[in-house]
DNA sequence: CACAAATAGGACTATATTAGTCCAAATTAG
DNA sequence: CTAATTTGGACTAATATAGTCCTATTTGTG
């Protein structure tokens, strides 16, 4: 079905939260009781974010995450990595990929394949945080 | 981790065999064997295809499946929602969506996303069968 | 007419992915 | 020390995808 994950849907609100909160740090609590994002899963994704420098986060009371970038230095292709992994159009797509499709000797289409992965990819490398704030 | 489905992988595939097999039928078994997609899989895939007035079939002994239109008049994004239902990249971007997220009412990034779902179906309609051939 | 080859299509199963939950540890300001 | 907070592993539930099985219908040919 072709769909943007929630967690990415999850990231894009939470980032525009952080973006407009200026600089003091917002608490994962904060963004949930307010957006009504699932407290638990929007941790893990502020916490992938982190790990990824895009946030920057302070532990203990009166900690939280701040925007580490700016949002325009933040490409949506960055995100949906980091929170669902490569994003690959087809198996064949993934980089290192020790398992190849069954198909692979055989497929007719895999080069057309490489070309629409370049296009969707730079359609989500174009698109940046700073679009959705 | 959004992929394009293997329904939609085998059409290409067997539309791209129908198209270089001149004006002759083509039958599901053989694309089936020529390609390794399954041979029950496929039939499915075909038939919806046909449904779509993409191809036409003829039914009985020396039956078979031929183009209905020309490869370059048929987008990917029709295949796409022929297979698996209309391309929507959020659940708020199906259409007549009876059923509204949870977060509908808070939801923050709605406009960007129509606007990305423009982009997306644009990319999808732009490329045609004929880009695989 | 009988038969074989083909499309048509419903129902089902297995597998994989996504979404969400639960729990416990580590950190830090006050 | 304590409360608020990030960190992160393990687990469960729900959903979607891929694939299989079976039967009916159509139609050209002997
Ligand atoms: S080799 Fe062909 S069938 Fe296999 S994943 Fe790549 S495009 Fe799809
Ligand atoms: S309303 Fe917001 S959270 Fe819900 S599907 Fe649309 S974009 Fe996603």
């Amino acid at each position: 079905m072709i769909r943007i994950s929630k967690k990415v849907e999850y990231a894009l609100i939470a980032l525009k939260f952080i973006s407009k909160s200026g600089d003091r740090v917002v608490t994962a609590r904060e963004i949930s009781d307010s957006t009504n994002i699932p407290y638990d899963l929007l941790s893990k994704i502020l916490q992938k974010l982190k790990n990824e420098n895009i946030l920057a986060s302070n532990q203990g009371s009166y900690g939280g995450y701040s925007l580490n970038k700016r949002p325009e230095d933040i490409p949506l292709l960055n995100v949906m990595n980091v929170l669902d992994g490569e994003t690959a159009i087809t198996e064949c797509m993934i980089e290192n990929h020790d398992i190849e499709c069954c198909h692979t000797d055989t497929c007719s289409i895999k080069s057309p394949i490489i070309q629409l992965q370049k296009e969707f990819e730079e359609l989500f490398r174009n698109k940046k945080i700073s679009d959705f704030v």
